[in-house]
RNA sequence: GUCCCCGUCGUCCAGUGGUUAGGACAUCGCCCUUUCACGGCGGUAACACGGGUUCGAAUCCCGUCGGGGACGCCA
């Protein structure tokens, strides 16, 4: 048997969402799907939805959700409904839908698609530490599937907390279709019993977002491909309510240079950190458009009536995406995000402002009347002429910065020893709140716990950072750095130092 | 390990049975130039492999190999 739901009719109007999570800095894949998504609702007379996926609550950064909003305003994607604007679909946050969750699982619990599980966290944890030693597929085991009435009765007179599952239906298979893509079939043997409803009462990914689609009435989900092996978990569901299927259209992952799925260890992904580094929204969008493909080049007769320049088919605005961006062409293979044409089409967004408009651009970034002002007291006390201004904050503006072992490396410490406390650095201040006191005391807990002196500690992330044992005061430099470009410093360091100790090998 | 997706220059894209396999970035060379950059001109560079199908495969099918993703009370 063969689950085949009926899709969605066609004559609905088009509803697309982007659902990011509140959990850190705004993600360039973000923007990618973002961007995507906007496209086409626009290019169908559709609607664009943002949506807050904050249902994990452990994960949860409370700055994150308005960084969100203020970076795709920035690359100049804006939204119908969301929870800044509103909308007839609301609330537009899932922390703020719970009850709707709830309500929802309990139908699954009784029509008996989905089912109560009192495993502990711990419990299932060690039972995939079990699997994965055996080699075999980390998956649950099923257990409290079949518990009897009697039995789920006296946990919950216990009071014992409980998740619910989705009860996969066995020896049968879930087929769908990717837009782009041929139909794709799971056997329901590789598919998960997934917890739906967390113990803490939050749904999870899998639940909210399928409940949310629905009520909110989606007629496309376009999102990353990494989503494809919960589809069928997603189409179990909608076809536990009763629903009409979404069309699914799953895109390419962004990925590094070595071809692996885009991370902040390898690459910069904080749309903070383009905007910070002075790059342009529209070349940031315009890179965006250009991965993956979907946009036609121009054709011959268009490059001589318009006088283009080859390279030009590269160079597209938003409303030329608009017009001709197509999803049937995009290619399926994963883009690397490659830094060096992003640079290169920035530098020709660059090369087109007017003087007077390159000048603002200065002005509202790296020059920006904030940014100087939050430098200037850092060095007013170091300084006999302003004229030295820049020999003591040139890091502040600098892209690159590369000190030689002989600025970094403390004298006592070997190269690897000081590497790895770099990297301990790196965890550390990931996990810190960006102000003076609590990168500093962060620091000083790593330094402690590792018998490092605060002065090797702080000595080594000032080489790092400023390119120089000589700077104004670290944590403040740190902060009015700020936190994204800071921490991508140290990461290109680790990744420099890490290259060159294996070309010694 | 299991399942799923993908596979054209180093990278991003064209190419959908008949092309000298095209463009962009990068790279190399030349020109412009006080330097660097910009700009101009030119070069190197790819159909992963093996079987089919076909008069003819980058294009269609199968297998192999390679890459990636998923396998969480994360999203």
């Amino acid at each position: 048997m063969t689950f085949e739901p009926t899709v969605a009719p066609d004559s609905r109007p088009i509803r697309v969402r982007i659902a990011p999570s509140p959990t850190g800095d705004p993600h360039v894949g973000t923007a990618y799907i973002g961007l995507l998504n906007y496209l086409f609702a626009k290019q169908r007379g559709g609607k664009f939805v943002l949506r807050i996926e904050d249902t994990d609550r452990t994960r949860f950064v409370a700055t994150s959700e308005h960084m969100i909003f203020e970076a795709l305003k920035w690359v100049g994607l804006t939204w119908d409904e969301g929870p800044d604007v509103g909308g007839p679909f609301g609330p537009y946050r899932q922390s703020e839908r719970t009850e709707i969750y709830r309500e929802h699982a309990e139908i699954l619990l009784a029509n008996g698609t989905a089912y109560r599980s009192f495993e502990t966290a711990e419990e299932l944890e060690a039972m995939r530490q079990q699997q994965i030693a055996a080699k075999t597929p980390p998956r649950y085991n099923g257990a409290h599937r079949h518990l009897t009435p009697a039995q789920i009765d006296a946990y919950l007179a216990e009071g014992r907390p409980y998740t619910i599952r989705l009860k996969v239906p066995e020896n049968t298979s879930t087929t769908f279709t990717d837009e782009l893509r041929t139909a794709i079939t799971f056997d329901h043997n590789n598919v998960d019993d997934q917890v739906l409803l967390k113990s803490d009462g939050y749904p999870t990914y899998h639940l909210a977002n399928v409940v949310d689609d629905h009520l909110m009435q989606i007629t496309d989900v376009i999102r990353a491909e990494e989503w494809i092996s919960s589809t069928p978990k997603h189409v179990l569901l909608y076809n536990a309510f009763g629903w009409d299927l979404p069309r699914f259209w799953h895109m390419p992952l962004l990925r590094n240079v070595d071809k692996s799925k885009i991370s902040k260890r390898k690459n910069p992904v904080s749309l903070v950190f383009y905007q910070q580094s002075g790059y342009l929204p529209q070349a940031m969008l315009n890179f965006l458009g250009l991965l993956g493909g979907g946009m036609a080049q121009p054709t011959e007769a268009e490059i001589v009536s318009k006088g283009l320049n080859t390279k030009e088919g590269d160079i597209f605005s938003l409303p030329e995406m608009l017009e001709k961006f197509d999803f049937k062409r995009i290619s399926l293979g994963g883009p690397v995000f490659d830094l060096v044409k992003l640079k290169w089409l920035n530098g020709e967004y660059l090369r087109k402002l007017t003087p007077d408009e390159f000048f603002a651009a200065l002005r509202t970034t790296i020059l920006s009347d904030d940014y100087v002002r939050a430098i200037a007291p850092l060095v007013q006390a170091r300084m006999e002429t302003l004229g030295q201004f820049g020999d003591m904050t040139s890091f502040f503006f600098s892209d690159n910065i590369s000190p030689p072992e002989s600025v970094w490396l403390p004298k006592k410490r070997t190269f690897e020893e000081t590497v790895a406390f770099a990297a301990e650095q790196l965890t550390a201040l990931e996990a810190a709140t960006w102000d003076a006191t609590s990168i500093e005391s962060a620091l000083k807990t790593l330094g402690e716990a590792k018998q490092w002196s605060v002065k090797e500690n702080f000595m080594l992330l000032r080489a790092i950072l400023t390119g120089s044992l000589t700077s104004p005061p670290l944590t403040e430099s740190l902060v009015v750095f700020g936190k994204s470009r800071s921490l991508d410093r140290l990461r290109r360091f680790l990744e420099t130092q890490k290259k060159l100790a294996n070309q010694r090998k």
